[in-house]
RNA sequence: GGUCCCAUCGUCUAGUGGUUUAGGACAUCGGCCUCUCACGCCGAAAACAGGGGUUCAACUCCCCUUGGGACUACCA
């Protein structure tokens, strides 16, 4: 058995919108390894762009999190409360001439942007102010003093050893003129002094990791370890957005999926143990390392993800599947306090259902005090027509007609219905 | 445009120089089961982006091309 330091992983999002599916994905990695490790995983809310955060977006990222099971073992921290540790440490950068104040104004450096990419020059700060000893002010920023050569390079988990030049990289804001510092300064700040040691996140952050590493080397800190997790792609190969169909966890919660059917299908983007497809929670913590993630970008397959959710659905436990169910029948309009004839209606019909809206969307053939008037209407013409109570009565070739149903069920509300309309059969 | 990253069936992936006629899963298409649908079972079709090397031997290593993605903010 080696040395094994306490593994510390976090989960830092930014509270602009409900918890994404690729969000999911980096979190369920970075909870698992935790897990796996016997390790810590830490919540942060990375909350400094005061204009697009909001409270609201926190708890549904919270509530999303919960229900997917991801338990975080410290925070949630709030950024927007650790102002002052931001503070003293650029602070010390100024102290230490690491940093300095930039007097430029948005516009100007706006101009000279436009300027340099019409000329074909890379759009990068030119330094005005790095030498003018300015002091604080207003409208002034800090900007961290990136050396302006040599290369920056760490070893990723994942991607392997990436290495830019740092010509490459400006002299990025590390505090804005409202005094709120930035994203690139908060993020080391937070993980350097919350002990983090593996930086699992998305691989949309691989560009300014160099930076950070900087920074950690300024601060005097040894930077963590790296993970960059491959981003999930629409279709179309496109990042996964709205427009290719529900990208909030949450919503596969409202149409009737299973969290650990979404996990299921999650982890298996970009990871894979062998030829298994199914995984447990505990399995996966056992079996979970970021050695075996893949570096390429997956394409979000919702088929898949619903096959999955049909296995666990014709897995599950019963109890648990009406419990979870009950919501679902009851959007319906249906009675739901017989918990025993729930639970006998959804052990009938699991294995003709993949989601628990499906279950539901049953109601009609299921629920007992039928209600004529809430039959659809095509359900109704089809078995209120005299043509079709012989064939029934026989139960013959002309049930074909209804052929997406079990013709148990069929027989089942033909009952009902034409006993509540008092014909005998 | 510049920088960084990626590249096996339509999709998720196994594969880490020879064991491969490249395996599994979803989806698709056949068949069986069956009073229908579904479930289940069996089977089919389907991939190493292209070109150079290295090597006795490349899906596996290197380079180039092509394609895709990310970043390039006083957003994270």
């Amino acid at each position: 058995m080696k040395d094994k330091i306490l593994v510390r992983t976090r989960f830092a999002p930014s509270p602009t919108g409900y918890l994404h599916i690729g969000g999911a994905r980096t979190a369920l990695f970075s909870w698992l390894y935790a897990r796996h490790t016997h390790g810590k995983f830490v919540l942060r809310i990375e909350d400094t762009d005061t204009k697009r955060s909001t409270k609201e977006a926190t708890k549904q990222i919270l509530d999303a999190m919960k229900w997917l099971g991801l338990t975080w073992d410290e925070g949630p921290f709030y950024q927007t409360e650790r102002m002052e540790i931001y503070r003293s440490y650029i602070e010390k950068l100024l102290d230490e001439g690491k940093a300095y104040w930039c007097e430029c104004t948005p516009d100007i450096l706006g101009g000279k942007r436009k300027k340099a990419i019409k000329e074909g020059r890379k759009p990068k700060y030119d330094g005005t102010c790095r030498d003018k000893g300015l002091g604080p002010g207003p409208g002034r920023v800090v900007r961290f003093a990136t050396p302006k050569t040599g290369v920056t390079a760490f070893d990723d988990i994942i991607k392997g050893r990436i290495t830019i030049d740092n010509d490459e990289l400006d002299d990025l804001i590390i505090l804005r003129s409202d005094g709120i510092p930035t994203y690139n300064l908060t993020v080391v700040v937070d993980d350097y002094t919350m002990g983090i040691t593996h930086i699992i996140r998305g691989d949309d952050h691989v560009n300014n990791t160099p930076r950070q590493v900087l920074i950690y080397e300024a601060l005097g800190a040894a930077p963590p370890v790296f993970a960059h997790v491959p981003m999930i792609l629409g279709s179309d190969k496109a990042r996964l957005s709205k427009r290719h169909g529900a990208t909030s966890v949450m919503a596969y919660k409202d149409m009737g999926y299973l969290p650990e059917a979404v996990v299921n299908y999650l982890v298996r983007l970009s990871w894979s143990h062998g030829d298994q497809e199914i995984f447990s929670a505990t399995e996966l913590i056992d079996l979970f390392d970021l050695k075996d993630v893949g570096k390429s970008a997956a394409v979000f397959n919702p088929e898949k993800l619903l096959w999955l959710n049909h296995h666990y659905i014709k897995q599950g436990d019963i109890v648990r599947l009406s419990r979870l169910a009950i919501p679902f029948i009851k959007a319906q309009g249906y009675d739901t306090s017989d918990i025993a004839y729930i639970q006998k209606v959804v052990t009938d019909i699991r294995e003709r259902t993949k989601t628990l809206t499906d279950m539901a969307d049953f109601g009609d053939f299921y629920f007992k005090d039928i209600d004529i008037g809430a039959i659809s209407k095509d359900t109704k013409d089809k078995f209120l027509n005299p043509d079709m109570i012989p064939a029934f009565k026989s139960l013959t070739d002309e049930l074909d007609a209804i052929n997406t149903l079990d013709r148990r069920l069929c027989e089942d509300a033909f009952r009902r219905v034409l006993e509540s309309c008092n014909i005998k059969l």
